[in-house]
DNA sequence: CGATACGTCCTTTTT
DNA sequence: GGACGTATCG
């Protein structure tokens, strides 16, 4: 087929038309491959879902296979509700009972129909980076082991690592026996598997291992799978891990040997070697899969030639790779810019000017525009910089919803309640709020129960005999008897008005309240938040019982959070959050030597081609306008480093970046002097009070942003501004807005709700703290 | 028993 | 600069 300029648009009545008719040729050839293994190499920004979802249409479209007949794997739930929503209008059959989820989610769900076989209760529950955390912390003062030459996280990726191999403990041991730590290690390991059993939890790896193992050792269960899924489809290939790799395989490879797997993925956008992602698994595909037919897709329509040719620049320097080179119709499009700066927060600043700029002189939306990251603890000096500036922004990942204390309470709840074997919750809520049942009752509790190789919630029952204090041990009863009421009550109530009934049985609700903090505030609008994700969860999902939420929520990303109905702001985000996704304009930030490529001390072996790699997907999130920032010193655990620029600058072709002037080296210098001035002014707004670790998001929700206020205040700042970034002449106001009210003075809007007349604001106004006004009788102006 | 005060460690990146 | 754990006090 001839290419056609609108050939990557989408197909608006594609209902009706030839549905392979809009595919470009390498596309079209990997869309209806007919049977046998393929692989299509999909460069950044060159069609991939579009295939993904056009194949899938087709292979139902033609009566190839139902929609049950087909299982589609992603990494990120994201992906895989993308791919969901697009291939729905694309056919009219139902996409119900088509399998496309996450290797997680996949995992889950066959696990839950037969994990019995393999020896684990249907209603087991999964435990995520934090509960494994506390876990093997309880197996190290267990174990008595020094804390400090243990430390959980490291043994933690250890463990990841060994389960991702399929080590067992006892090999683990076996092999490292002459070293005394690493055997240690390794006994701390085995108790963890110990534990994770008993409590009848498995771990985000477990669920795929075990997963593996359930198919591996049932025959009929495999066989059933395998009849089923006529057609299996993979994403992202290169992220795939060996665990993940063997579960595709033998999934998809029928006993006579014919597979019709279909694999998408770019070797050169594999990020994930860290969490056992293997490379090899695309390099090898072919000799995997014999007879496999290659598809490549080099033709990009998302950015700019200068942006591709930066990139192919990057790449071209790795040699794990089959090779490939992006191009494009488009034109050359803007040159990349530059951007040198003092310190970190210079380049927050800067990236904030050149964002507002984007946003009055071009008519860009923040909403398609995104600071990129290497590490998440960037983005604070990104914050405070976007804050003074007063650009909205949302930040992805992070601190998650679900990882807040509150939300992992009220978790932990529902997650003894369905399964009383689960010690970390219960160890999590047993006093919260708290019941008089402290450390000593717990510990004692703790001992019976390890003595007797029970779960804690079961060695309650025996509270009579362990000797505890009259007033203890009916604390202990009563909260037995609260929960065994709550399983009651889960077998009657509908999910939502349960979870409502839990908030408030236990007490939490009422603790939640009479905190009346801000902090306390936020609580309890999280809570609302969580109840009202229950009730939509209670609605959307024929299968909604409360097991159905658990697993749901607990493989919950935050990426996979953040809707795009969201008012119009910037995203911040590390570049892995980043992959697969797409902004107008881009700002890779810190390409410093040691922090992009990624440098630790006491590093085994630094991967820097997949560093390299991890700077190519940066470049190629961009469509139109790409800044790149690197900052001469960075202050780094409270300290100022000084730091150089990072090599990989040297890698993209010179001609792509625009000149410096003098001139605009000279107004750089003077935003920069006049921002140390600022900075200097506003001691109070470093010291903010931000007390726990809710990073400024919360902050913000929390209008402590005293040092925003005040910022606006400054004349020689806002005169300045006033020249770079003309008023806009309509009265719309938007979260970040500067007013002036005429009593309470300059203020912030934090956020906006309803329409027309009835539209609400929430200000946070320098001296007079946080108001919520009807904006149709407020007496204010736009600043 | 719980609240507060310091010391220690820390940071890749995420399902 | 901040989270988290242990020490110390009320």
């Amino acid at each position: 087929m001839i290419s056609s300029v609108n050939e990557h648009r989408y197909n608006a009545n594609g209902g009706n038309m030839d549905l392979l008719s809009g595919l470009n040729d390498k596309q079209r050839q990997a869309a209806e491959h007919d049977k046998g293994p393929i692989l299509v190499i999909a460069g950044a920004g060159t069609g991939k879902t579009r295939v993904l979802t056009h194949r899938i249409a087709n292979i139902i479209k033609t009566g190839k296979a139902k929609p049950w007949e087909i299982l589609a794997i992603t990494f990120t739930n994201k992906a895989a509700n993308e791919m969901k929503e697009r291939i729905g209008q694309l056919i009219d059959f139902s996409i119900d009972k088509m399998w496309i989820g996450t290797f997680h989610a996949i995992c889950v769900r066959i696990l839950r129909r037969d994990i019995d076989r393999i020896g684990y209760d249907k209603n087991f529950v999964i435990y995520d980076t934090d509960d494994q955390k506390t876990l093997i912390k309880d197996c190290i003062k267990e174990m008595n082991l020094d804390t400090k030459t243990y430390n959980a996280n490291v043994i933690r990726s250890i463990i990841s690592n060994e389960k991702n191999n399929r080590n067992m403990p006892d090999k683990f041991i076996a092999e490292n026996f002459g070293n005394f730590n690493l055997r240690n290690t390794g006994e701390v390991y085995s108790l963890y598997e110990k534990k994770l059993k008993i409590a009848n939890a498995l771990d985000f790896d477990d669920l795929i291992v075990k997963a593996l193992k359930l198919l591996e050792m049932n025959e009929d269960v495999l066989e059933s799978y395998r009849e089923r899924f006529k057609y299996v489809l993979v994403d992202e290939y290169q992220d795939t891990n060996s665990v993940q790799y063997n579960l595709v395989k033998i999934l998809s490879k029928k006993t006579t040997g014919e597979s019709n797997i279909f694999v998408v993925g770019d070797e050169d956008q594999s990020i994930y070697g860290w969490r056992g992602a293997d490379i090899n698994n695309i390099l090898d595909f072919e000799k995997d899969f014999e007879g496999a037919k290659i598809v490549k897709l080099e033709k990009n329509y998302r950015s700019t030639n200068i942006i591709l040719n930066a990139a192919n620049g990057v790449i071209k320097n790795n040699c794990q790779r089959k090779g490939k080179n992006l191009y494009t119709d488009f034109e050359d499009g803007n040159l990349i810019n530059l951007i040198e700066t003092d310190n970190e927060k210079e380049e927050a600043f800067m990236i904030s000017a050149l964002m507002r700029k984007e946003h009055n002189k071009n008519s860009i939306n923040y909403s398609d525009m995104a600071i990129l990251y290497r590490t998440n603890a960037q983005s604070r000096a990104l914050e405070e910089g976007l804050i003074r500036e007063g650009i909205p922004y949302k930040i992805v990942g992070g601190l998650k919803f679900y990882g807040r204390k509150e939300i992992k309470d009220i978790m932990s709840y529902l997650m003894l309640i369905q399964n009383q074997k689960d010690d970390i919750s219960y160890n999590r809520i047993i006093n919260v709020p708290r019941r008089k049942i402290g450390k000593k009752t717990v510990d004692t509790i703790y001992e019976h129960a390890r003595r007797s190789e029970v779960p804690m919630f079961e060695a309650s029952y025996d509270v009579l005999e362990l000797g505890l204090t009259p007033a203890a041990t009916k604390s202990v009863q009563d909260f037995v008897a609260m929960i065994e009421m709550l399983m009651i009550k889960k077998d009657v109530m509908s999910l939502s008005e349960f979870i409502q009934a839990v908030y408030e049985d236990t007490g939490y609700r009422k603790m939640l309240l009479t905190d009346t903090t801000v902090e306390g505030r936020s609580r309890i609008e999280n809570m609302e938040e969580f109840l009202s994700a229950a009730k939509d969860f209670e609605e959307r999902y024929e299968e909604n019982s409360l097991e159905d939420f658990l697993s749901h929520t607990s493989l919950l990303a935050d990426v996979d959070k953040t809707d795009d109905t969201e008012k119009d702001c910037v995203t911040l985000l590390t570049i892995h959050s980043a992959k697969g996704l797409e902004y107008d304009t881009v700002f890779v930030t810190g390409l410093e030597e040691g922090m992009f490529p990624m440098i630790r001390k006491d590093d085994e072996e630094e991967d820097s081609e997949e560093e390299r790699r991890l700077f190519y997907v940066a470049v190629t999130r961009a469509k139109r306008m790409l800044y790149i920032t690197y900052s001469n010193e960075r202050m780094v655990f409270g300290h100022h480093e000084s730091r150089h620029k990072s090599r990989f600058l040297d890698e993209i072709p010179s001609e792509c970046f625009e000149e410096s002037t003098p001139q605009s080296i000279a107004e750089k210098k003077m935003k920069s002097f006049e921002m140390n001035n600022l900075f200097s002014e506003n001691k109070s707004y470093s010291n903010r009070e931000v007390k726990s670790g809710h990073s400024f998001i919360e902050a913000k929700n929390k209008n402590l942003f005293k040092g925003a206020i005040s910022f606006s205040d400054n004349t020689n700042y806002d005169s300045e501004k006033r020249v770079d970034s003309p008023k806009l002449k309509s009265d719309k106001l938007a979260a970040g807005d500067k007013v002036m009210h005429k009593a309470w003075g300059i203020g912030t809007i934090v956020q906006l709700s309803g329409e027309g007349e009835g539209q609400k604001a929430v200000i946070a106004f320098e001296n007079k703290g946080i108001k919520n006004v009807m904006l149709s009788y407020a007496p204010i102006e736009k600043v």
